[in-house]
RNA sequence: GGGAGCUUAGCUCAGUUGGUUCAGAGCAUCUCGUUUACACCGAGAGGGUCGGCGGUUCGAGCCCGUCAGUUCCCACCA
């Protein structure tokens, strides 16, 4: 007996663990075609979230449509080492057990860091098996194990050695929490609601430098003072001047004078640029070139000094002078009241402005000077621009391509290195005198350095490495690369030597919108770099998972379901279709619980259909059963509609609409097979014997095939189900699957069975529909009179016509006949309705279709009286026209003759 | 401050070169129904001036202009 409804815990375990045993998704080159998804790595540190089922769904689908269409699909799994996220939760680990990164060596806290990595990391893939991901799990790789370490290093050695890498001090974005520096690209401005403070500096009278006194705290307030507005306070104690515009009337007298930093008592020059806006604030700008790009700037054109007070955390420090220790903010609000005591004060404003945060840790990012390595980009950017424009690479949805464009044609170099432990180590090492050689080891540099430099007499011990790791997304843009390297262990072969070239460039990539700039153009331009191709051909971008009230969903804003919870209370099949249902590429998903429950009730509607088809009893020989007299009709138009939406799915897929090509193969199985076939075929029921009328084998061998396609059809988004009635509705070979079945190709469509039953459905929908409006049940056969010129047209499907609208007897008339009437593609038909029928409501109803008819015949008659139209359309348009009107005139001409019999009576 | 996109039914979205009865789908809503696959169901129904205005055209949801709302990207006004 099998279940009423569809229960998916056990067989979706079963089946993922069947799919594993016999190797489906494993993946070695051969002499077929390649299909190749490389997964987009989540953080090792991650666990699964709505935007990953998403994301992944979309990949399983696509991977396996290409396995079913024969090709050699190969999806790669891993994950990223995530240098930030990693590292600050080992640090946390360390501070569970009381232990301080500061007190351990480098090699001490990546033992540590490993430990983590084993123990906890990588989680998220497992949890992509329960969501059915056909990832070859043998090839999972992950980006600081040793070949893909190795990769990095070689990839950072050849930038070196074309001069496309360099070290210098730049201002760079520090974040203070991750105490490293980020990238640009790292950096995500928010609007802030912050105070701009008006701050009063004193004016030294005389003109004569008198050097600044640290002894007292206050200055005497002079008359003379001029104000400055800024939203960083606490970092007046680093500025190196004022600066006020030359053309500026109110302070021309002041260039030149010096001015003194209230609570520090620092004397500074004022100077003049025309960089200040006279308009804003008080038209002063006080100069910081230690905390600010711009400030630093005007620093180096004015020959400013720069004096940095915050520490790497964030906190002032000493060169401060007051509130040293102190965090920034606490600095912040600290130094208002400070200066509100002494005097100089002068008023605060709320104020809106943009600050940058760090994308991994969310902390505000510092301006910082520092000693960074950075990656030239200009000219490697190029060909990544060029082949993206060209659609080479083609963006999906394309409407992207505009932002790519504006982000690469304004690259600026890329700050490579992090002031981190946990990453790949910059392989450059320094001599004692500061020479700088970049090698793949000590032993290399040293090597090098003897034989190069002819510094024989060094040791390893005179050469140190560089302390800082490479930035994650410089491992990460080699990934699709990476990935197919050979691992290095004979043991773990996970990649052969052959692989690179079989499987690159790889064919589609699913990510976010928001990497766009920080991974995808990355590895574009690496793949013309290293294979001089793009590593994949089509870019899908999903949107945001967002909840209800369209907010984005997060840990920390607690909207987000848990998606295995998600699973295990719709099944892997529901919330997949769930997903999809309503994802056009690039666009948000606002998540809705129903969608899931939507997926879940077409598996349950699937699995009932099944249930329906195995309990029937077939005739032993191609007998017409009972009813089946429409059998054969019926199944070449299923036939033809099957292959009409095969072609409509093939058509979406090929332009990444998933989302349509999901709704296409919905309603093909819940409206034209479920509602539609098997209600048309299904057979009678034998009230005395208790059981159903046997069926035919012809038709249900028809039935069984027809199932069996639909199931590999909705393979790719259902994978669960499918394989568990594949495998029971037909006889299977052990070790055969529905994941390497063939996925069903369009055949013909007979437009002419397609036409007949368009005909039929009609009829039976409007016999159904004057059956609710007159309160009858459907249970109650009705007598119906068909009068039309071509009785071949019902002959053959009285059976199902009976069957369907339950009306009985059906014959054929030449007049009028009883009862109420209706008028399908120029037949009349007669429902003889027993009881009462309003004549007066069925006239009104019928007059008004019939007004509705001779208003839009008027329209097309006027159309067609218009000489320009006539003049200017094509051909084919005004024949339309013709066949409308003809159309028209038939059915008014039936609708009159109806109301005549109507008001006789 | 610049640039790009979006605005179609209560919600989420289709609508391909302007032309079939073109105003669609799913969900939601309403009515009826415990019919022997499924109430996680069935049979039906209602619902939109295609954001506003103007233009091009024989013809505009679709092309152009403009305004409004909205989203995103870029940007150093402290």
């Amino acid at each position: 007996m099998i279940a009423k409804t569809y229960s998916p815990q056990e067989i979706e375990a079963k089946w993922y663990q069947y799919w594993l045993d016999n190797q489906f998704f494993k993946s070695t080159p051969d002499e077929r075609e390649s299909y190749t998804i490389v997964i987009p790595p989540p953080n090792v540190t991650g666990v699964l979230h709505m935007g990953h089922m998403l994301n992944n769904t979309i990949q399983d689908v696509l991977v396996r449509k290409a396995r079913m269409e024969g090709k050699n699909a190969c999806w790669v799994a891993g994950t990223d080492h995530a240098s930030i996220a990693t590292e600050a939760k080992v640090v946390a680990m360390l501070k569970e057990r009381g232990i301080s990164k500061k007190d351990l060596t480098r090699d001490e806290f990546l033992e540590y860091a490993w430990e983590w990595t084993h123990k906890y990391g990588g989680i998220i893939l497992q949890q992509l098996r329960k969501l059915g991901a056909s990832c070859d799990w043998d090839r999972t790789r992950f980006t600081m194990e040793p070949a893909l370490y190795e990769s990095v290093i070689d990839t950072f050695i050849d930038l070196y050695n074309k001069g496309l890498i360099y070290r210098g001090i730049r201002m760079v974005n520090w974040d203070p929490q991750g105490k490293t520096a980020v990238s640009d690209e790292e950096v995500i401005t928010k609007e802030i609601q912050q105070k701009l403070v008006y701050i009063r500096y004193g004016i030294v009278a005389s003109h004569e430098w008198q050097g600044a006194s640290l002894e007292t705290n206050h200055l005497p307030l002079t008359t003379d003072h001029l104000t400055i507005a800024t939203v960083r306070p606490e970092t007046i104690m680093a500025d190196a001047a004022i600066c006020v515009n030359p053309n500026d009337e109110r302070y021309k007298h002041l260039i030149g004078k010096k001015s003194v930093i209230p609570l520090i008592n620092r004397e500074i020059p004022i100077i003049a640029d025309e960089y200040v806006t006279m308009d804003f604030g008080t038209g002063c700008l006080k100069v910081t070139p230690a905390h600010d790009p711009n400030d630093y700037a005007l620093g180096i054109k004015h020959n400013l000094p720069v004096l940095d007070i915050l520490n790497d955390d964030g906190t002032l420090n000493e060169k401060a002078q007051i509130l040293v220790g102190q965090d920034r903010f606490a600095a912040r609000k600290a130094i208002i009241k400070l200066l509100e005591e002494s005097g100089n004060l002068e008023k605060t404003e709320e104020y809106k402005s943009n600050v940058g945060t760090s994308e991994r840790t969310g902390a505000v990012i510092e301006p910082k000077l520092s000693l960074q390595w950075f990656l030239k980009m200009e000219q490697l950017g190029k060909p990544a621009l060029e082949n993206v424009l060209n659609d080479h690479i083609q963006l999906v949805p394309p409407k992207f391509k505009n932002m790519y464009r504006v982000w690469m044609e304004n690259l600026r170099d890329w700050c490579i290195s992090r002031q981190l432990w946990w990453g790949q180590r910059i392989p450059a090492f320094y001599l004692q005198d500061g020479t700088v050689i970049v090698a793949r080891n000590k032993h290399e540099a040293l090597h090098k350095a003897q034989h190069e430099r002819l510094l024989f007499a060094l040791t390893e011990a005179d050469i140190e490495q560089d302390e800082d790791v490479l930035d994650t997304w410089f491992s990460s843009w080699l990934w699709p690369m990476s990935v197919f390297k050979p691992s290095g262990d004979p043991a773990d072969p996970k990649a052969g030597p052959n692989d690179l070239a079989y499987y690159y460039p790889t064919n589609d990539l699913v990510t976010a919108p928001e990497i766009l700039s920080l991974w995808v153009s990355r590895m574009i331009i690496a793949g013309y770099e290293y294979q001089g191709e793009a590593p994949f051909r089509n870019v899908y971008l999903t949107g945001i998972v967002r909840d209800k009230q369209g907010r984005k969903m997060s840990k920390s804003l607690g909207n987000s379901p848990d998606p295995l919870d998600l699973i295990d209370q719709y099944g892997a099949d529901g919330v997949r279709t769930g997903m999809l249902f309503s994802s056009p590429a690039g666009n948000d998903l606002p998540f809705d619980e129903k969608l899931v429950e939507q997926g879940r009730n077409f598996s349950n509607k699937i699995w009932n259909a099944f249930r329906l088809v195995k309990g029937w009893i077939v005739t032993p020989s191609p007998v017409l059963g009972e009813g089946a007299g429409g059998g054969v009709l019926a199944v070449q138009w299923f036939s033809a509609k099957l292959n009409m939406t095969l072609a409509q799915v093939n058509d979406d897929f090929s332009k990444f609409r998933i989302s349509d090509a999901l709704q296409a193969i919905y309603k093909l199985i819940w409206d034209d097979f479920c509602a539609q076939y098997l209600e048309l075929i299904k057979p009678a029921y034998d009230t005395e014997a208790n059981t159903s009328l046997p069926i035919d084998r012809d038709t249900y061998d028809a039935t069984i095939d027809f199932f069996e396609k639909l199931m590999t059809l909705v393979h790719p988004f259902m994978p669960f189900i499918s394989e568990e009635i594949w495998q029971d509705i037909r006889h299977r070979e052990p070790g055969s699957s529905i994941c390497v079945a063939r996925f069903p190709v369009a055949g013909p469509v007979d437009g002419q069975i397609m036409a007949d039953f368009d005909r039929l459905f009609e009829v039976i929908s409007t016999i159904r529909n004057l059956r609710n409006s007159k309160g009858l049940s459907p249970k109650v056969a009705l007598p119906l009179a068909i009068k039309t010129t071509d009785t071949s047209r019902y002959k053959p499907i009285e059976s199902l016509l009976q069957k369907m609208a339950n009306v009985s007897p059906i014959q054929y008339v030449a007049e009028k006949s009883r009862g109420a009437s209706f008028v399908v593609k120029g037949d009349e038909f007669f429902v003889d309705i027993v009881g009462d029928v309003d004549p007066e409501q069925e006239r009104a109803a019928v007059q008004k279709d019939l007004d509705y008819q001779v208003g839009f015949r008027d329209s097309v008659l006027k159309k067609l009286a218009n000489e320009k139209f006539v003049a200017n359309a094509k051909p084919d348009i005004i024949e339309r026209e013709h066949q409308k009107l003809a159309d028209a005139n038939a059915k008014i001409k039936a609708l009159e003759a109806q109301l005549g019999i109507i008001e006789r009576g």
